[in-house]
DNA sequence: AAAAAACCATGACCCGGGGGAGAGAAATAC
DNA sequence: GTATTTCTCTCCCCCGGGTCATGGTTTTTT
């Protein structure tokens, strides 16, 4: 009966088992060696416990983590094929998940070599997400874009600036943001609403502009970069709708468009905005 | 100019990265915020920022590390258009290797669905080792496996046990092997080397039984489970031999099949045997 | 102006080991 | 019997964040 027990390092020879990742099965009790000297902590390894190594081994490569293979060389142990299969087809369904995954980041870095493209993507993947509820000052009117927003920018801005409100302690807590209550696209006649949130007591000698709350709603997000009048601005919400459909989402209420920073001191080019499109919630 | 700096929580609401991620990136110096309060230690974000923090989203997303990533930002800001794509390559490459390694894990994982066969493999994977000089007690002789064997060793454990030897403090310092010197595999007449690794002087009445040390060497081994007259156990060879073939390896030397426990005491079908091919060095 | 709510900070543990430091134990050599 | 080499031990940092825990700040509400 030849060397019944081995030290970690002809352990580790023999099962290819590094000694780091033998030394962490014993603290995670996946592979605890079958005999341990107390006073000098020494590991001493069976013969037996190749067996278990060899499969800890296969285990691992397969892509089990720790608490997967103690699971399933208990379950192995008693019988349980259940559960082994359970596990099995788990890791299986991960794996081509997984597979899926990187096929299609290595489509998109195969396809954008020259990389540089790939920052001149200028609309962002569309996210779901939670929007909170904000307290806005706004104004809501018809006609094109351009001219609401900037009348109503600049109304918004002197208000929120005058004397009375300052005193008051009334201050912009977020970036400007515009809502189109259309149903469709349009370039003239939009019915839009411009608003800057706020906090404070607003006062206001104009009647059209109002302090109110928009609820909290759960929207779908894309940012684009880039001047407003720009086909990938459009693209933006182009791909925001077709994720939409494409998850079986339901869009409500007006579209948001959030302008991340100022059009009066940002190069066309580097504009920044947030389309969100509030969706009913799955 | 409204929410020219923004903290760390409307940042992530923006970016979709979150608040640890971002504290990370500060850390790591990827994305460092523009402003920051000596005092309390908030962080504030730029507008301008907000690109920077896409352009993280889709590396990260591509699978590069926070080192990789910023070394591209960095490259991308100087226009060394030749960085940024040896990193690309670089990443598609390995990106590959991943998908390619996972899809056979994939095919295993399906392939083996009931999976109790997964553990009834009884022969590992050959692996190319280093195999560690031994100094051994041995005797060679001609017969067949059975017979040389079970004689040889019996001896060697009878001189080891013997008092004189026992007294000058000899000791067995591994498992049983032997050495198999035929070019091919033959069932009768097999010129085997019977061998066990020992320390101190070992004094032999049999001039047949020497000590001698067999050097360090590579070896490609495979380590196969079962009883010896198995069908299994020429697979193990087989594989093993099939790898050297596949790597453009090239064996010599006597093959040696280490005797990981013992025939006498362990049920026959859970015998470990190493098979050890020595091969040359590439 | 005080109380409550929301937000932010740091720090530690988790995955599965690789890499390395410094100290103690075991084997070999003389 | 001693000295040297070789093992082995434990402890800490690294990847890229998720997930608490605890405590200070800011904003909002009353």
């Amino acid at each position: 009966m030849p060397a019944g027990k081995m030290t970690i390092g002809s352990f580790s020879h023999m099962t290819y088992l590094s000694q780091k990742a033998l030394r962490l099965y014993d603290k995670k009790g996946v592979l605890v060696p079958g005999f341990k000297d107390r006073f000098t902590g020494y590991r001493y390894y069976t013969i037996d416990q190749i067996e278990d190594a060899l499969k800890i081994k296969v285990l691992s490569k397969l892509g089990f983590g720790l608490l997967e293979i103690s699971e399933i060389l208990r379950a192995v142990g008693d019988g349980d094929d259940k559960t082994v299969s359970l596990l099995i087809s788990k890791k299986h369904r991960e794996t081509m998940e997984e597979i899926g995954r990187l096929e299609k980041i290595e489509s998109l870095l195969n396809q954008k070599r020259d990389f540089m493209e790939l920052f001149e993507m200028n609309v962002s993947k569309p996210v779901v997400k939670d929007s909170p509820a904000l307290r806005i000052l706004s104004a809501r009117r018809t006609g094109t874009y351009e001219q609401i927003c900037s009348e109503i920018s600049e109304e918004l801005i002197r208000i929120i600036n005058s004397p009375e409100n300052r005193e008051k302690g009334v201050r912009i807590t977020g970036p400007c943001m515009s809502l189109c209550y259309d149903e469709e696209y349009r370039e003239n006649d939009a019915d839009i609403e411009m608003a800057i949130p706020v906090r404070g007591q607003v006062v206001s000698d104009n009647p059209a502009y109002s302090v109110r709350t928009i609820p909290a709603c759960t929207v779908v997000s894309v940012i684009y970069k880039g001047p407003y009048a720009h086909e990938g601005f459009s693209a933006a919400f182009g791909n925001a709708f077709k994720f939409i459909a494409e998850n079986n989402l339901e869009s409500f209420g007006p579209d948001r468009q959030i302008y991340l920073n100022d059009p009066s001191e940002t190069d066309s080019k580097d504009l920044l905005t947030e389309v969100q499109i509030p969706v009913k919630k799955v």
